[in-house]
DNA sequence: AAATGTGGAATTTTT
DNA sequence: TTCCACATTT
């Protein structure tokens, strides 16, 4: 069968996009065209008529891979898209959520809580209950619950170990109780509440079980052991589920990605009959053969691997290039130095990538660009939805669809200022929690006299006054009216440095109005349930649930406020650029991390040194290094055609010089790939002024410079192994100098003894 | 309510 | 060193 669908594909891509009826596993190494194959499986199911769109759930991490994925399914077939669930773990969870926000047990018009809202309402909770910041501080508490939630607990689930943690689940179901009280939902949330949810309603996990026929998930190695547990849970005895990821590529267990759930997918999602496929793709459409044979090189160093060697017919291409700098400055300018030339020879500023370990680093890098007015663009930082200016809009949104909103409240209450001080908010506060009601219900009860009184109930009366303003006019009107009425925009005119803000706030009206063009804002069909198929006694395990009901329909007056929910939603699961992105092409410098998925013509990886790639708090982490070393492979896999790698024998770092000797993962490129750049004498030592940097002599003046000892030189002992040296001390026979190992930390030796050799 | 000072921490991050 | 959160001052 000649189908251009399939045409131009390897026979391993083949293989996977036209698997039969079951679950498969495909690992993806980096640049096999794994897009490719999990967009064309899908136009393939649909083209065959094994699917149709309403049949198929592809969930991906991030917004940007989802939209990726839409726009090339679309563009693969004629089918219609729409109705179709691609979206992230959190938006598809969102959306089962809105749809059955009764069974869920949550008001239609829920919010969500970004990173910051959450730890803000932490906070409020503290206060609240009058509970320790400095015993228990809000940040750790953020990062237990979250914990806690991605392994699907709830607070009567987590087991106390010890004193500390009793309290901390204590904390975390005060939480809870808050969250549910104002209809608020974290990021985790998000996904329990939706993973609870199929597992209490029989009848609304068997209609999705019926209706999603085929699961596909993308860098399935990213998953963490909640949503692994969902997909299982979505998973029926009939559905498919194809899982796309690179173990290699795992780099986030930090997060709670779980590479385990690669291991036992195999067996957890096998049927009777019907074995998981395994299928790899191994050949390469993105690098030069030197730039995969190093990628290889290094990361046959990891032992726990399923194993995978990437190969290519695209020829050898250039030799990997490694230079190494005695400063972080000269690091810079090296690398500007080698932009310039390489753009010089026709290669885009944009296909050019600067990537680093850690954000600090970008500064040196960002301030050499600058004297030589490259133009770049640093990726991480603020987002668009992250800013105050539009937390604050977003906030007076929130009350207008949602009063209850205790976080919202409180954010704009009195801001801009308008009297309301700490006093009154402190009496709100002891009164809602007096009653057990949110603040909105106690400031609109004016039981508040006198001034404060009057402040707050003239706040009721504006926020009423944006609803009733507001209502029926088209979404971007709304927020330009929310805007405008709330006195953000007469408050930014006032202050000085106030017209970014301004601009981000039209910005925001822009962002409605093109939100509502493109987004898909068709609600699900309401799935009609006889009552048997919900059982009455099916409960969340939260306190105090009421008896579940099955989902009704939407109601006009639903209806109505469906943009602004929806926006409000999308506010906090998308939180947009950094910035937006600049006409002209510009070198792009970003972290590790951050430049996964990505791929450039030029690669330079920045502060090859041990501390810092592999970081040195790595080294205390169960597979610590292993992670790192998956890291630098990714940083290695992002490049097409040149690949430079570079290291600086001191930096700057926390006020401090440090030290440094070149990474480990610098050393597992096999020799015979790379070519130096630095000369060898600036290998060899720190070539800069003697008096500076505090040369000491291990012999008589006379000798040659080769004798002559630096800080900052990389040196070999028989037996502590390499380190370098930090300080020195003394002359001739009594000279000593203090070396950093790698291994064995810091030690002090004497010259005329130690037999030193340099590195 | 804004302005200024102080102490502590400083991988990686999407939703 | 630099940034941030929080506390104190004005």
């Amino acid at each position: 069968m000649a189908s251009p669908l399939l045409a131009n594909l390897n026979p391993e891509q083949l293989a996977a996009v036209t698997l039969p009826h079951a679950s498969a596993l495909i690992l993806a190494g980096a640049g096999s065209g794994k897009t490719r194959v999990l967009t064309t499986r899908i136009a393939w199911l649909l083209g065959t008529g094994q699917a149709s769109p309403l049949s198929i759930l592809a969930v991906t991490f991030t917004n940007k891979a989802a939209k990726e994925m839409l726009t090339r399914v679309s563009a693969l077939t004629p089918m219609h898209t729409r109705g179709m669930w691609i979206g992230t773990f959190h938006g598809l969870c969102n959306r089962m959520l809105r749809a059955h926000h009764r069974a869920a047990q949550l008001p239609p018009a829920f919010q969500i809580l970004d990173t910051q809202d959450q730890l803000a309402l932490i906070k409020r909770v503290y206060r609240a209950h009058n509970i320790d910041d400095e015993r228990y501080p809000a940040r750790q508490l953020q990062y237990f619950i979250m914990n806690a939630k991605e392994q699907g607990r709830r607070p009567n689930a987590v087991e106390a170990t010890d004193e500390f943690t009793r309290r901390q689940i204590e904390h975390y179901a005060l939480y809870e109780s808050t969250c549910q009280r104002e209809g608020a939902v974290d990021f985790a949330e998000l996904l329990l509440r939706s993973y609870e949810l199929l597992l209490a309603h029989e009848g609304l996990r068997e209609h999705y079980r019926r209706r999603f026929s085929h699961l596909l998930v993308d860098e399935f190695q990213d998953t963490n052991l909640l949503q692994y547990q969902w997909l299982r849970t979505l998973a029926g005895p009939d559905t498919a589920v194809f899982a796309v990821g690179d173990d290699d590529q795992s780099i986030y267990a930090f997060r709670g990605a779980n590479v385990a759930n690669m291991q036992h997918f195999e067996h957890d999602f096998a049927r009777p009959d019907r074995p998981v496929h395994l299928i790899k793709l191994e050949q390469n459409y993105r690098s030069h053969g030197t730039i995969l044979d190093a990628a290889n090189a290094l990361i046959r160093n990891n032992q726990t691997r399923l194993g995978k060697n990437l190969w290519t017919d695209a020829g050898k291409g250039d030799p990997v290039r490694a230079f190494v700098a005695p400063t972080d400055h000269a690091e810079a300018a090296f690398v500007v130095d080698a932009v310039k030339s390489i753009a010089d020879d026709g290669t885009p500023l944009d296909e050019i990538a600067l990537l680093y370990r850690s954000n600090a680093q970008s500064r040196v890098l960002e301030h050499a660009l600058f004297n030589a007015a490259l133009p770049y663009r640093v990726y991480g930082g603020m987002r668009f939805f992250e800013r105050a200016e539009i937390k604050h809009a977003l906030a007076y949104l929130r009350l207008v669809a949602m009063p209850e909103d205790d976080g919202a409240m409180l954010r704009v209450i009195n801001f801009p200022p308008r009297g309301i001080g700490a006093r009154t908010l402190e009496q709100l506060g002891e009164q809602s929690r007096g009653q057990g009601t949110t603040l909105w219900q106690v400031a609109c009860s004016g039981a508040l006299g006198g001034k404060a009184g009057s402040a707050v109930s003239a706040f009721v009366r504006l926020v009423e006054a944006m609803r009733a303003a507001t209502r029926g006019l088209p979404l971007s009107e709304q927020v330009a009216h929310v805007v405008e009425a709330s006195g953000l925009l007469a408050h930014y005119r006032q202050e000085k440095d106030g017209q970014e803000r301004i601009e981000n706030l039209e910005e925001l009206v822009n962002a409605a109005a093109s939100f509502v063009r493109e987004a898909d804002l068709a609600v699900d069909a309401p799935i009609r349930l006889s009552p048997s198929e919900v059982p009455a006694d099916a409960v969340l395990a939260l306190a105090g649930a009421p008896p579940v009901e099955p989902p009704p329909e939407p109601t006009a007056e639903e209806g109505a406020t469906d943009a602004l929910t929806a926006f409000l939603a999308h506010a906090a699961l998308e939180a947009g650029d950094t910035q937006a992105a600049e006409g002209r092409p510009a070198l792009q410098l970003m972290t590790v991390h951050a430049a996964k998925g990505l791929e450039f013509h030029t690669v330079f990886v920045t502060g090859l040194e041990e501390g810092l790639f592999p970081h040195e708090n790595s080294l205390n982490e169960l597979d610590g290094v292993e992670e790192e070393r998956r890291l630098m492979y990714v940083a290695i896999t992002r490049a097409r055609r040149k690949l430079y790698l570079t290291h600086a024998q001191t930096r700057m770092l926390h006020g401090q010089t440090r030290y440094n000797i070149v990474s480990r993962f610098l050393d597992e490129i096999p020799r015979e790939l790379v070519q130096w750049l630095s000369p060898r004498s600036q290998r060899m030592s720190i070539d800069v002024d003697a008096s500076e940097w505090g040369a000491v002599q291990s012999a008589p003046q006379a000798t040659p410079p080769a004798s002559t000892w630096r800080i900052g030189q990389s040196v070999r002992h028989a037996k502590f192994g390499v380190g370098v040296i930090i300080d020195a001390e003394g002359r001739g026979g009594d000279a000593r100098v203090q070396v950093n190992f790698r291994d064995v930390g810091v030690k002090w030796l004497a010259l005329e003894y130690a037999r030193l050799e340099r590195v």
